[in-house]
DNA sequence: CTGAAAGCGCTTACAG
DNA sequence: CTGAAAGCGCTTACAG
């Protein structure tokens, strides 16, 4: 495949008749070819597409032209036959959380191995954009869509999906036909918590991402099961949503800051609420980690480039893409007629924004 | 437009008939609409499009069982009547830089402004891949392409280019017809070196972008103007190139660290640079900014949450995908046909990374 | 092995 | 206002 491109462009590059244009504004097609090798259509299309018998030589004849006009075939008709259009979807909501490119990269990798194209979507968070996209795509013949986290309720996503591959990521919707994928958020939210715990930390706040989006509730559930274990009651006042951005993060702790309860740590809905929580800790005059810990979640790149670096849990963001990916294309195959619904095991990465309470680190100093 | 769009997906959740399939696995199509209506497919065309004559209760019908049948017109047919897909592609060399998120964000929303889809490809800084992609895209006939940056040379790109709208990001080829947009890199460096020279040092390094982009190039010219400027001769000694992630800075400055030439202060190509280079500072006990001011480029959100927090030069990197996206609309629509070259201006943010260096503050204090 | 024909799902002159 | 027909650029049985 890649040899015939090769042959493509090359003969873009050099051949003088090589100007893909028949005439003033109209792009060569296979009849141009057909005639110009004396041959019919489906002749042409036969030297291309390999496979069916055509004899060597008239293969070679055409394909000789096919390179002189620099002739491309139009995948708008060829797609129209076969009913696919070779593309897959994904539509996500937040492209600058840094989460989401990882994620999008190891999608775009398996969706190109397989020679197709990627489409991006910046929907999710817009229950009407993204339906409306959703329709778009259908109508485009994408041959599948992941969605990634978002907003988007499964009822509507249920009503405007079918005919379309779907697989999720970071959402626990169950629709029928669609499988998902995601990271063990309560699994992992819980050992951050408890990695506190077992640093000496009683009181722990939680800074959470959005409302209403599952991943928010699997993390706050993860951190809430630690401190029950541990014999602890959760305490309302510290626990607050975030945005899973930066200023979210920063935001809430002001507020946090603010209140009578005291906290020790920090547990954070994600890096990005975490890198806010920080700064706004900074701001106040608080050293992380000897007056406050934080912990967050992701572990994207970044986390380990921030001071104090960032203890944080870590997902396999490419495992999640690639996972979504091949679930993906089980479905466009038909290979898999009954979902799955995957959760990938996530661990804690200790760095340095961690460390016991400046009470407990004095007592232990005592004894040592 | 969007009107439309609810009414088909308000009957896709609300109709008992709507599902889509004529029968076990065909789409229902302009001819079931037809047949159902008692029209013809003209008809049906008619109703569904606006504008040509058609009895306001003719179409009332039809589209009620649009509606009823949840029909969504298929684009590739249409399409290939109109020889245009409605799909723009950005090809870029790497979207975990949140550089370029935040350049497709903006270049995304004009894309969907204009009711188009965006295609992402991820292979501007593989020569072999970014061909065989723009080939890809031709064929799938797609109606523009933003390339971002990347080491494409001009001549691969102009021979695959023809009849696709084309607008260069970040690099300097002047290909026939092709307009492009990018910051004032160079004047940019040029100030930031300005700024350090300002402070009162003397001693400036580089680390810079990977060679061969027409951005390291630029940027290490102001760089270089800056010094020149004020009498300091260049020294290659303290020139490195970097790769625009981290890792560059980081090992780039390792390696300045074990060179006997000396430098308080350093430009660096980005800001990821930038912040691998603070990291290797910090990791041989070095402070910023007491010991050695860093400045990077680019402004990406988080180069004010790193602490210290960086000094830097900030692209207004929306504008940059605004402003591409609008002139490969020109070029899509024939309303330009004379290329331009656009430069934004840059500025440089200081911030907490960048300082006057030891003894030169020292004296400051002595005498103040 | 090769060609003529049908057809993918639409839109748009052309008649009426 | 409406329908029959042609055509967008291909692929694929169907004949020969």
């Amino acid at each position: 495949l890649l040899g015939n491109r090769e042959n493509l462009y090359a003969s873009l590059l050099g051949q003088p008749g090589g100007n893909l244009f028949a005439s003033e504004d109209r792009l060569v097609t296979i009849h141009d070819v057909a005639a110009a090798a004396g041959v019919s259509i489906a002749t042409v299309s036969r030297a291309l597409n390999g496979g069916a018998r055509i004899s060597a030589q008239t293969r070679q004849r055409v394909l000789d032209i096919v390179d002189g006009l620099g002739y491309q075939p139009n995948d708008l008709a060829r797609s129209l036959l076969a009913g696919s259009s070779g593309t897959i979807a994904v539509i996500l909501p937040d492209i600058t959380n840094p989460f989401f490119p990882e994620l999008v990269k190891a999608v775009e990798e398996e969706v190109n191995r397989r020679g197709n194209l990627l489409l991006l979507c910046h929907s999710a968070d817009d229950e009407q954009k993204a339906l409306a996209d959703l329709i778009q795509l259908r109508r485009k013949q994408v041959d599948g869509v992941i969605v990634l986290g978002g907003q988007l309720s499964g009822d509507r996503l249920a009503g405007v999906v079918q005919g379309l591959a779907v697989v999720t990521v970071d959402r626990d919707v169950r629709l029928p036909g669609v499988s998902s994928v995601q990271s063990d958020h309560r699994g992992g939210a819980r050992a951050a918590t408890q990695h506190l715990l077992d640093l000496g930390h009683t009181q722990v706040a939680f800074v959470g991402g959005p409302k209403g989006l599952s991943v928010s509730r699997d993390r706050q559930r993860g951190y809430r099961d630690a401190l029950k274990r541990a014999g602890i009651a959760h305490d309302p006042a510290l626990e607050s949503p975030g945005d899973f951005l930066e200023d979210g993060g920063y935001l809430a702790t002001k507020a946090l800051l603010a209140k009578p309860a005291k906290f020790t740590a920090v547990v954070a809905g994600n890096d990005l609420t975490a890198i806010g929580v920080m700064a706004a800790l900074l701001e106040a005059g608080r050293t992380v980690p000897d007056d406050v810990s934080v912990v967050g979640y992701d572990d994207i790149r970044l986390a380990s480039y921030v001071r104090p670096r960032l203890t944080t849990v870590r997902q396999s963001t490419g495992d999640l893409g690639r996972r979504a990916a091949a679930l993906l294309y089980e479905a466009i195959s038909g290979t898999r007629t009954t979902p799955v619904h995957e959760v990938l095991p996530v661990d804690v990465v200790i760095r340095e924004s961690s460390a016991a309470p400046a009470l407990i680190a004095k007592r232990g100093r005592r004894r040592g």
